[in-house]
RNA sequence: GGUCCGUUCGUCUAGGGGUUAGGACACCAGAUUUUCAUUCUGGUAACACGGGUUCGAUUCCCGUACGGACUACCA
C-alpha cells in the first residue's frame, strides 16, 4: 500500500459540526492505523460566506477532541500554503491548462440567462436541465462565440466562468471504498464551473488540483459528495492523473434522532443537546450555541462515541480508547446506512469515561466548579466528595451541582417529602441523634453508624424509617451519596445544625 | 421531477442461504442499598413489502414502498 494520507477539508463558514468531527476522526484513525499522514486543509474559495473565526474554531475543536494535525494549516508542511485562497494561482495554471487542451471554454452568460436556460428547458419538461453537452452550444461561450469575440469580452473585463465541458454518455465508474462500485452517465453530469467569475476555484476543480497535488491516497468525506464524484473522476480523467487517483470513501449521513433528515442544530436545540464541538456564537446573527466540552462531554468519550455512528469493530466491545480505535479502524467496517444521532448514547459513553478517572482527576473537576463559584476547599475534601459521588455522575459538572449541600446550608427542602414523612418518631429520633452526636469530639462515617443505630434502640424507632428525613434534614432533597459519609464531610457542627434547623422548622402534618 | 445512495429491535449495530437472529444504549421488572445511582438477574423488542433463484431466503437477484443526498459562479 502507498503512504496513506488523507486530509480533512473544512470550509470555514461557521462552527464545526459534529458530522465534521466524524470525519476528521475517520480520516485521522486512518492515518494513524497506517503510520500515515493527516492533513488539515482549509477550503475558503466561497469568500461570501466566509466568517471569522471559523477556522481558528475548527483548530481549537480538533485539538481539543484529540484529532491531531500533522500538516496543513497551522502546521506547515511540503505542499503549502493549505489555504485554498493562498492557492489561486495554481488553480488558475490548471484550469488554463484546461482551457488550451480544449476540455474547458469560458462562459459569459449571465444569471439571468442561466436562469432563462433552465426555465425553458423546465417548460419543455426535458429531464436534463442543466448547462452540458445538450445546451452549451446555445449559450454565451468560447465555443460559440468568435475568437475575437471572446478576446474583446476578456478584455473589456466582462465577467466569465470557466467550465469543463462534459462528454455526453459516457460511463464514468467510481470504486466507493464503502459502496462498491458506482456508475454514472456523464450525461447526467454538467458543464461544471471550474473558476467563478471572482477568479476563485469552485470546490471541484480546488479539491482535485490539491487531493493530487497534496499525494492524497484517500478521500474521506460525507455522503453529500457521492453525487459529484463522478465529476471529480473525470476531472482527474482530463489532468491525466487517473492513476495517481486517491480511493474514495464516502461516509454515511448523521440523522436526527427522531423522524428523519439529516441532523440540524435545529433539532439538536429542540432536543436538548449541543451540535458543535465547542460553545460557539455567530458574529453575525450573534446566536449563541453551546458545545460538546463546555456540556461536560470527555473528548474520549465523544469520540469514542462518534467513532461507533456508523463503524464498529465486529467484536462486542464498546469502550476503545484512541488507541485502541486506531488498531480496529478499518474502512471496509464502515456501514452504508445513515446513523441517527442518539444522545443517550453519548451520554452513557460520558459516564463510563468519568468513572475510569482517578479520584485525584475527578477533583480537578469539582475543584475547577468551586473556584468559579470562590468556595474554598481542601484537597482532602474534595476528594471526600469526589469520592462519594463518582457512581452517580454523568458529567464532571455533576460533582458540583449535585453536591451544592456540601459546601452550602441547604435552605430549599423537599416540601412534599417533609409533608409526607416528617413525625412525631422522626422528631423524637433526630432529637435524641443531635443529642448523642454533640456529646462526641468529631464525627465520621463509622461513628454516624453506630450512633444511629444506638439511638435506633434507645428511641425503638427503626432508623429505616428516618434515614429519608435526615437527608432531607442534611441535604434538602430526596436522593444523594452515602449519608453517613457525607456526615463525615460536612463534620460535626453542620451535621447538628442542619439537624436542629429542621427540627425547628419542619412542620408536622396536621391531617 | 431527474440522478445517485440506502433500509436488521425505539436507537447504534453483529450476522449471513438452514441461527432460539447476537451485543450495547434506552425502556420495564426483580434483587442489593439509608435514598438516588452503581452492581447483579431477568424481560419486552427487529430482518420494510412483493416477486423470483433455491430443497430452503432475513441473507443472492429484480421490482415496489419509504427515507436520504445531490440537482449553484456553496462547500
Amino acid at each position: 500500500m502507498k503512504e496513506v494520507r488523507v486530509r480533512f477539508a473544512p470550509s470555514p463558514t461557521g462552527a464545526l459540526h459534529i458530522g465534521g468531527v466524524r470525519t476528521a476522526l475517520y480520516n485521522f484513525l486512518l492515518a494513524r492505523k497506517h503510520k500515515g499522514t493527516m492533513i488539515l486543509r482549509i477550503e475558503d474559495t466561497d469568500q461570501n460566506r466566509f466568517v471569522p473565526g471559523a477556522e481558528e474554531y475548527i483548530l481549537e475543536s480538533l485539538a481539543w477532541a484529540g484529532i491531531e494535525i500533522d500538516e496543513g494549516v497551522s502546521k506547515g508542511g511540503p505542499y503549502a500554503p493549505y489555504k485554498q485562497s493562498e492557492r489561486k494561482a495554481i488553480y488558475q495554471k490548471y484550469a488554463q491548462q484546461l482551457l488550451n487542451e480544449g476540455k474547458a471554454y469560458y462562459a459569459f452568460d449571465t444569471e439571468q440567462e442561466l436562469e432563462a436556460m433552465r426555465e425553458r428547458l423546465k417548460s419543455l419538461h426535458s429531464s436534463d436541465q442543466q448547462y452540458g453537452s445538450g445546451t452549451r452550444m446555445q449559450m454565451k461561450n468560447s465555443l460559440t462565440l468568435s475568437d475575437e469575440e471572446v478576446k474583446q469580452k476578456i478584455s473589456s473585463g466582462q465577467p466569465y466562468v470557466i467550465r469543463l465541458i462534459v462528454p455526453p454518455n459516457e460511463d464514468v465508474k467510481l470504486n466507493d471504498l464503502i459502496r462498491g462500485e458506482v456508475h454514472v452517465n456523464s450525461s447526467q453530469i454538467d458543464d461544471k464551473v471550474l473558476m467563478k467569475s471572482d477568479g476563485m476555484p469552485t470546490y471541484h476543480l480546488a479539491n482535485v488540483v490539491d487531493d493530487y497535488l497534496m499525494k492524497i491516497s484517500h478521500v474521506i468525506r460525507g455522503e453529500e459528495w457521492l453525487p459529484s464524484a463522478p465529476l471529480h473522476v473525470l476531472l482527474y480523467k482530463f489532468f491525466g492523473w487517473e492513476n495517481e487517483m486517491p480511493q474514495f470513501a464516502h461516509l454515511p449521513l448523521l440523522l436526527k434522532a427522531d423522524g428523519n433528515g439529516k441532523l440540524s442544530k435545529r433539532d439538536a436545540d429542540k432536543a436538548g443537546f449541543p451540535i458543535f464541538p465547542l460553545n460557539w456564537t455567530d458574529p453575525k446573527t450573534k446566536e449563541f450555541s453551546t458545545g460538546f466540552r463546555e456540556n461536560g462531554y470527555l473528548p474520549e468519550a465523544l469520540l469514542n462515541f462518534l467513532a461507533f455512528l456508523g463503524w464498529n469493530p465486529g467484536t462486542e466491545q464498546e469502550i476503545f480508547s484512541i488507541k485502541e480505535l486506531t488498531e480496529a479502524f478499518t474502512l471496509e467496517r464502515i456501514g452504508k446506512a445513515g446513523a441517527k444521532f442518539d444522545i443517550h448514547k453519548a451520554q452513557w459513553y460520558n459516564q463510563q469515561y468519568l468513572r475510569t478517572k482517578t479520584d485525584e482527576e475527578l477533583t480537578a473537576y469539582l475543584l475547577h466548579s468551586l473556584e468559579k463559584e470562590s468556595i474554598e476547599c481542601t484537597k482532602e475534601k474534595a476528594l471526600k466528595v469526589c469520592a462519594s459521588m463518582k457512581e452517580r455522575v454523568t458529567y464532571p459538572q455533576d460533582f458540583w451541582e449535585h453536591g451544592k449541600f456540601f459546601f452550602i446550608t441547604p435552605t430549599q427542602f423537599d416540601e412534599q417529602l417533609i409533608s409526607k414523612k416528617w413525625n412525631d418518631d422522626v422528631v423524637k429520633y433526630l432529637s435524641s441523634f443531635v443529642d448523642e452526636i454533640n456529646q462526641l469530639s468529631t464525627i465520621d462515617a463509622l461513628i454516624a453508624k453506630s450512633t444511629l443505630e444506638k439511638v435506633a434502640q434507645t428511641t425503638s424507632i427503626s432508623s429505616g424509617k428516618i434515614m429519608q428525613m435526615l437527608r432531607v434534614a442534611l441535604t434538602g432533597g430526596a436522593a444523594g451519596p452515602d449519608l453517613m459519609m457525607t456526615m463525615e464531610i460536612i463534620g460535626k457542627e453542620e451535621t447538628c445544625n442542619r439537624i436542629l434547623y429542621a427540627l425547628k422548622n419542619f412542620k408536622i402534618k396536621v391531617s
